[in-house]
DNA sequence: TAACTACTCATCCTAAAGGGTGATTTTCAG
DNA sequence: CTGAAAATCACCCTTTAGGATGAGTAGTTA
């Protein structure tokens, strides 16, 4: 969070340099300031989306919690293998076929940190590939 | 989508309009432009955040339930999908989490007979990737 | 506050998977 | 016997997956 706050404030002081060069070029040459006026708006409603969807949007998530198990089958659950709800997520759209960028793209983090969470995954199924993983889980009934 | 596209754009039409004012404003009583400029940010931040959140929301899941699958399994059979017996040899092996090299060792055969049999097989079952045919298999209840 | 866990992101590198194409051999029905 | 389908193998190329490692952040708990 307070890097979040940082960031917040860097950019919006790189935003008042920018406004103020903006300033000196509305002096120097005469650009229409809708222009200058248009360009903020188009930058802060970036900004903006980014930070809605970086630090907003994983509140909303509908998180797949895990009191919610099957009532009667009192099959493991995969808190029993040390496997984190994050890496649960992944295992549960590996299993629909989808592939890391597309599985990133669903949870709105990076690539990277889907390849990292299937690693843990892996290790924590002891197995060494994707494919196995999916077998090990439906073999241990966790998906 | 076209929902989307129509709200950004009043959206927009709405900003230009503010600017406008604001210009006035600032020809009228001549404040410093840098308070317009920062509320534009504002506006603009605020409208970034709404729209990331309200328009960029994480994609729902189609979910393939297994309750919408008919009461009666179809129980088609793999040569119904044109699907050969070697290529469906192939795919049980996949099922396994086997890799190609292993199950052209299981096969005696080479590994390049084996992906031949995977794309094939990729091509009948209407997908693109190893984890996404052994969904549709299991989907099919093929294997 | 310190320790711990979960989550996140990154880079470098290797292994595996996949697409496209072409080719030869086997098998089997017409 | 002949043509079609199946099975086999190969090469080139791109994409994806995976391992190893390091690091920063947030939340919880001792």
């Amino acid at each position: 969070m307070r890097k979040s706050i940082l960031i917040y404030g860097i950019s919006v002081a790189v935003l008042i340099g920018i406004m103020k060069w903006l300033e000196y070029r509305y002096v120097v040459k005469s650009l229409p300031v809708e222009a200058y006026l248009g360009l903020i708006a188009v930058i802060c409603t970036g900004l903006g989306i980014w930070m809605g969807l970086k630090y907003m949007q994983r509140k909303e998530l509908t998180t797949i919690s895990p009191q919610v198990v099957p009532a009667i089958p009192p099959t493991i659950s995969y808190l029993d293998l040390g496997i984190s709800e994050r890496e649960f997520e992944v295992l549960q759209l590996m299993a629909k076929g989808l592939s890391n960028q597309e599985i990133a793209d669903q949870l709105y983090i990076s690539i990277h940190t889907v390849k990292t969470h299937a690693s843990n995954l892996y290790q924590k199924l002891d197995v060494k590939r994707r494919t196995q993983a999916l077998q090990k889980a439906q073999e241990l009934q966790i998906i």
